[in-house]
DNA sequence: TCCCCGATTAACT
DNA sequence: GTTAATCGGGGAG
């Protein structure tokens, strides 16, 4: 099955707390705008997690993830770069999971156009990388993933579950690295 | 109101 | 390995 006419997840599947969504995540394609590309890289964040934006409770810039499981949740930092997340739990729990690294798999040209000079395994291989080749910003915030009419959503092409996953302490932050919430599927090569 | 710093990236040495 | 870029969030006062 091609990634333009497979079917949005369930959201089921993302009902449940953001350590178990994570590895469940890895393999599925998220499309947008005639672009799409495999998970490959995620990282989960809870609402006990002091690296969690959600770990001091709802804030205007984090209440998406407060929202119900499918939500997505975009956020801005570094004063110049944005990163997206997929919500998961109950409605109010404040957990998601960071989408770290996409394997380009459609849309390539308009990737390209969004980071010029780049190579190709070079377009979503980072979170706020991800976010250039696919356009997203804060406009994003908030939007359905599992809604088949959504402008982004998160579908599953039938790509066979991956053999190997990888586990390790998170990128990037400061408190929280005693758990390993990171996951990804290791590079063939 | 002020001030510090970040779930990053790219371009250095 | 180190560091500048760049600015909004949110805690402190």
């Amino acid at each position: 099955m091609s990634w333009s006419d497979a079917p949005v997840i369930a959201r089921a599947l993302l009902e449940d707390d953001a350590p178990v969504v994570a590895p469940r995540l890895l393999g599925l394609v998220l499309v947008r705008d005639g672009r799409a590309g495999r998970i490959v890289e995620v990282e989960a964040y809870t609402a006990d997690d002091p690296a969690s934006h959600s770990a001091r409770g709802r804030t205007a810039r984090s209440a998406s993830m407060f929202d119900r499981a499918g939500t997505l949740y975009v956020y801005f930092t570094y004063g110049m770069h944005y990163c997206a997340n997929v919500v998961t739990g109950a409605v109010g729990d404040g957990q998601a999971v960071l989408l770290r690294a996409l394997e380009p798999i459609g849309g390539l040209a308009a990737m390209r156009r969004a980071r010029p000079d780049r190579r190709d395994r070079e377009l979503c291989d980072g979170p706020a990388k991800l976010c250039q080749s696919f356009g997203l910003d804060r406009s994003f915030d908030g939007a359905d993933l599992c809604d088949p009419n959504s402008e982004i959503r998160l579908v599953d092409d039938g790509f066979e579950r991956p053999q190997q996953i990888a586990t390790g302490t998170r990128i990037g932050i400061r408190e929280g690295r005693e758990r390993p919430w990171r996951w990804w599927i290791p590079r063939e090569h």
